[in-house]
DNA sequence: TTTTAAATTTGTAACGATTACAATTCAATA
DNA sequence: TATTGAATTGTAATCGTTACAAATTTAAAA
């Protein structure tokens, strides 16, 4: 797993160090897109030494590699995903929990959008979800 | 049309003072999502008295009454929509601008989501619009 | 009209996520 | 081992938003 990892990211042209191989990690177990914070405070278990900024620098590293997809669905809480194909996520507003869902297509009346070059797709849902019904 | 926006306000409960029919009809002839900064710099030269505070609570009120809708494409960056109807950002990267455009139907593979209560839904592209081209 | 109470607006301070930046540590190579 | 550049770290600054209390406005009652 983690050999897996360090040659993902040397493939990616991004030097695998410690830090980088266990946030890289982490977003590829946890699946549910968590926040710096959140990554922060599970990981400083492992890596005492471990920062915030580096979190941040690694996470817009991995942006700039295209390696990792910025979620904002909430204007004060940005989560990342290691899951860069095309999905939608569906936030629980009771729970907070963000779900993954699969999407076949999208239908665009092609007015605009016909001369534009379209670089990312995002979708995302709110509501109830299952347990919170 | 101040009279249209005073009638239409209270048929959603909210009462028509100055300051929410100049935000609101702010935001009907700015077709452009406005930010609450750039609101807030293009009304004061109206109301001088005009505080930010203001705009955040009418917002605020505004989607209680779900009149408007928030757009987050980027984390430090909301932004504010008159038109309740369920349509498409396109954010061009290059100069920042926001365009709209319509959808037909989006296609959800239907195994997660059908047990869900969905109450919104949001979509948005980035990428570079025909005049940065 | 005056009084009173409630709603709205306002300004200031606090908050929290993110970024800037300089110092320190680490890793690779000569 | 020494040197150099990259990566990491900690602190301070920034900025959008929110909390909160004071001031103002509005509407209703006396």
């Amino acid at each position: 797993m983690k050999n897996n990892i360090s040659e993902y990211l040397k493939s990616n042209g991004i030097k695998p160090s410690l830090q980088r191989i266990k946030i890289y990690e982490y977003l590829v177990k946890n699946k549910n897109h968590p926040t710096v914070d959140k990554v922060y405070n599970d990981l400083v278990k492992d890596i005492p030494t471990l920062s915030k900024t580096t979190i941040y620098n690694t996470f817009k590293l991995f942006m700039e590699k295209k390696i990792v997809t910025i979620i904002t669905i909430e204007e004060n809480e940005t989560r990342y995903d290691a899951d860069t194909n095309l999905h939608g996520h569906f936030k629980c507003e009771v729970c907070g929990e963000v779900y993954d869902f699969a999407i076949d297509d999208i239908l665009i009346r092609k007015d605009i959008l016909k001369e534009f070059e379209v670089d990312e797709r995002h979708l995302y849902f709110k509501g109830k979800c299952k347990n919170c019904l």
